[in-house]
DNA sequence: TTTACAAATGCAACAATGTTGCAATTAATT
DNA sequence: AATTAATTGCAACATTGTTGCATTTGTAAA
């Protein structure tokens, strides 16, 4: 079953080339790198399916401070209620891609007099290729 | 020796008001406030004059997803090259401000493969205020 | 205090980004 | 194949951010 009609959604012809586009970056993207690879568009309807996209939990927004938003496919199962990651989003200095980094033991923050209910991390730093 | 004069930037009355609206508050804020609480500017000053407060280290950005940018104070010394803060920010699922935490100790974080650079964390829940 | 000049500001025009209403088209179901 | 609700494309608009240039202002030196 494809991820469209889980979320039940119709399988349009743009949307299915949206989501080929996400499929074939395992980094985030931005809207300008789905621009470039889709052959023709309309500004509109981009905007609304990665609006839809986001609502029924296909992909994340993600806004590093400093950087332009970037997207990416929600690895985890999402809702449109609540998109949970348990990964970092981490930023190449040296390739300036992101990724989202799953992690198996999230740290234990605590603010006293703060009440957490959901922490999400941000690194920069080198990643797996441009590290050696 | 005001803010601006350590920077070595030139005192005008337009960079103080702004300066001003930052330490009014103790959360950051958004553009729309500053401009809110400014009884007259130019909209091409104060985009000069953030990014100028950005680039010396005087306010950062804060820009978690699905939100809003928001600015705000940098209370450790930050200069034109790094900014370095040891603070979460953190968003009020109630009254919806963001708030830098200072924190004494950083969660040690380890990506195999990666090598980490610098952390940021966010995180949402219920700040001091709104949690009684 | 006045002068001189670099820096800051305001204006106009523009560029980029995002939104809305509506008509035409298309996907899904019978 | 026909029906209908959903999707798309278009045009027009709103918002956000940028640039060049003339004018004004802050600062430092005479």
């Amino acid at each position: 079953m494809t991820v469209l009609k889980q979320k039940k959604l119709s399988e349009t012809p743009f949307r299915k080339d949206v989501l080929a586009i996400f499929k074939s970056h395992e980094h985030a993207i931005l809207l300008s790198v789905i621009e470039n690879e889709l052959t023709d568009f309309n500004r509109v309807t981009l905007y609304r399916t990665i609006k839809l996209f986001i609502e029924k939990g296909i992909i994340h927004e993600i806004t590093l401070s400093g950087n332009e938003t970037n997207y990416a496919i929600c690895k985890n199962e999402c809702s449109s209620d609540t998109h949970h990651h348990q990964h970092i989003h981490f930023k190449c200095n040296s390739c300036h891609l992101i990724f989202c980094v799953e992690i198996d033991k999230f740290p234990n923050v605590s603010l006293p007099g703060y009440k957490i209910e959901h922490l999400e991390i941000q690194a920069t730093g080198l990643c797996k290729l441009c590290s050696n």
